[in-house]
DNA sequence: GTAAACCTTCCACCCAACGGGAAGGTCAAG
DNA sequence: CTTGACCTTCCCGTTGGGTGGAAGGTTTAC
């Protein structure tokens, strides 16, 4: 199987494969004597669970580590658990900083209806009088 | 005033307000005889809008708006309503997003501490078995 | 036999908001 | 006179996950 099949298979565009590729997340394949790479079906499957993984909200560095693992022959359900609550620290850090932000914009947009706009000194009173 | 005693008056570094004239928000200043940014006290209160603006949420685009609209004499504070109106539908939905990432990967934790990472098939049961 | 559709590598670019560092000019103190 | 602390411009690097395009070789269909 050629690359652009297995784009077609995986709705995965060609660059994206070969991205990965590069990136370490997929062996290099065999190749056809004119040098095209040449495909099996592990290559699909492989592919499908990098997405799958990225659906689940992991970063390609750690399905890295997860396929490394399992390259080593290892069973990687561990290293998935440790990857996912490590993931899973991230985001709850992130959301909680955009909630903040959240709560900040929200002040200054009841702020900004309560004012007239003519009331404006300096840059901007409704950024200035902030906490 | 050097940009020296700006950046540190500002807390803003010298890199950072090259950046902001680069990037237009702040205007060129005047020049010494050998070349040297000149600043005026003005050019600290735009600074630090800008730092509050940013603690607010806003982007250096919504903020150059703001200022374009500002030096154009206009009151500012309509067009920092809409910016901030703006910027909390972004957040907001980058918010839901992350938050949908956070389930799943919750679900995934529950499944993993649930299993025998022994019972690996494939290459991981953990997360082939997404719904 | 030729045109389209494929494939290859490599380099550049995108988003944001800077930071590092090179190569060189300037200014104040001792 | 020299040292070192400023300043200047310029270009490259960061993070993440790719996308776009150029220049060229290959295969397939008619």
């Amino acid at each position: 199987m050629r690359i652009g099949e297995l784009a077609q298979r995986t709705t995965v565009s060609t660059k994206t494969i070969r991205f990965w590729e590069g990136e370490g997340l997929l062996p290099a394949p065999a190749r056809t004597a004119s040098g095209y790479r040449d495909y099996d079906d592990l290559a699909a499957e492989r592919i499908t669970f990098i997405r799958q993984s990225q659906t689940a909200g992991l970063t390609l560095a750690q399905i890295r580590q997860i396929l490394d693992v399992t390259d080593e022959g290892e069973p990687p359900c561990e290293h998935v658990a440790t990857a996912v609550a490590e993931r899973l620290t991230e985001v709850n850090a992130r959301i909680r900083e955009l909630r903040a932000t959240r709560d900040h914009l929200r002040s200054l947009a009841t702020r900004a209806a309560a004012q007239d706009p003519q009331a404006c000194e300096g840059f901007c009173s409704i950024i200035e009088s902030q906490d």
